[in-house]
This record gives structure tokens, sequence and C-alpha cells, in this order.
DNA sequence: CATCTATATTGACACTTATCAATATCTTGC
DNA sequence: GCAAGATATTGATAAGTGTCAATATAGATG
């Protein structure tokens, strides 16, 4: 059902307010932005973009995220589809790293035309 | 059941990547990211980002969205109560506004902690 | 005041999803 | 190979939500 790679890193993703896009250019930016949405990834990407070299194993964000198990794995699983976050086996353990380079695409999209820009009109 | 106001604009928001948040604080940017984490009403602020004086009226919208215009209300609902849009009414028509502002508290809110700084541990 | 038009609300329905318990899979160490 | 531990998957359930038809509301206009 839900697609097992990231989210495509070639034309993904036109700025958001510089021109009108097409519902199947907003549908590529949205599907991260719900990633984003919930409170419990959110927290998960905090968390982890705050630890040594950006990264933890899911052992260490159940207690602090305060759900179960099978949950964070859940919530891990979508943000690493959503490209937000690298897994990366060590040992027993896997470990999910931060990618910035996903949250730099999402300011680029938010980007505000500049005011000499003719977008706004204003 | 929905709060009527916007999101609190005081306190909000403290940046996701730079320490790690609370439950109560990710929630409150959690629930910005859920309204643009909806393909349709990202095309809604997409299209009246790009309108003269970034503005548009509800009948303006029902056309170029393909949705009914119940739905569109709703949408533009969703984005008014987050703060994204300002709604005016101007005689028989109300035309929603983009809020430029609300863009960019994200994009502070995602600023990624430089290089020096303690946090990443790069 | 009555009517018309623009927008909002209500109610219903289908679809998605967050969550957990139970179970499976995979790695390591014996 | 087997037992133990870490992570993933499955199945079920409850809650949320996007959508539309029908209806309501509210301004404008005659």
């Amino acid at each position: 059902m839900n697609m097992n790679s990231p989210i495509d890193l070639k034309n993904c993703c036109k700025p958001v307010l510089s021109s009108f896009l097409k519902a199947d250019e907003v549908a590529e930016i949205a599907a991260i932005f719900r990633v984003l949405g919930e409170p419990a990834r959110l927290q998960l990407l905090s968390f982890i973009a705050n630890r040594p070299q950006a990264e933890a194993c899911v052992c260490e964000l159940i207690e602090p995220l305060g759900l179960s198990q099978p949950t964070v794995s859940h919530h891990l699983k979508v943000l690493y589809e959503a490209g937000l976050l690298n897994k990366e086996r060590r040992g027993t353990w896997i470990y999910y790293q931060f990618v910035p380079e996903r949250i730099e695409l999402l300011q680029k999209v938010l980007a505000l035309p500049s005011v000499d820009e003719p977008n706004l009109h204003l």
C-alpha cells in the first residue's frame, strides 16, 4: 500500500508559494508535511537530531516517547520512508539517523517569493 | 471541538531540531504541519499566495481546486484557524489572504542548528 | 421585506491512521 | 544450532478526517 522507497528526490519539489502548483505537484510536498504533522514523529525527529551524531537506536526512543515499541517502530518507518531518517544496522541495534537534507528541501519549498518578484503583487 | 482561534502565536514555537521538545511543545508545531499535510489545503495556499494581493474569494477557488464549495470552505476554515490565512469580507465576497508570517515561523522552527553549535555533535 | 447570491454549517459516509498486543524476524553469543 | 534480545510485522480497534448533499446564514439589492 505505502510505497517502500523515499519520496522522489529528483524534481521534488517546486516552491509552493512562487507559482500555483497542480494537484500532483503538491501531493509530494503534502506527503512530507503530513509525516511531520504527527506529534510523536516530530518528537522522534527532535530527539534524534539532538543526540550525539544525530542518531539513536530504537531502544533509546521508547522510554522518552512514552509509546510502545511497535508504535515507535511504525513511526520510525514512516519517517524513514519520507527520507527524514536514515537507518543503519550496527550489531544488534539499528540506528536511525537524522537527514538534514530533507529539512533543507522543505525550507526551499516554503521559501517566500522575494518582494521584487512579481508573484505576490504586493 | 476544534479551537476557534489561531494557534498560539506567543511562545510558539521553539526550533524542533535544536533541543528535544516535550510532547506539548511539539503538539503546536505538529498542528501546523498537519494543516499543510493535506494536498487540497497546500494547493489552496499555493493558489492564493500567487494571486494579485495574495488574496482570493471563495468563489475563485472552487473551480481550480476541483472540489465542492463546502469542502473548499472547510479547508479555508482550517487554514484560517491555523493562522495561515486571514479573511476579510468585502461586499458579498469574503477574501482569504495569505499570511507570510506563519510560513516564516515554520522556517524558524525548521532551522538547522549551525555546525558550531553543540547540538548536532557532528 | 423578499429575493438572490456567496459562504458556512450539518450530517452522513468512506477512508485513513495511531495505537497496542501478539507474533515474527533477525543478530549475537553461548 | 539454540536461547536471548532488538526490531519489525500483523491484526484489531478506536479515533480522526476529507468529502459531498442538503441546509442554514448573512449581505446586497430591488
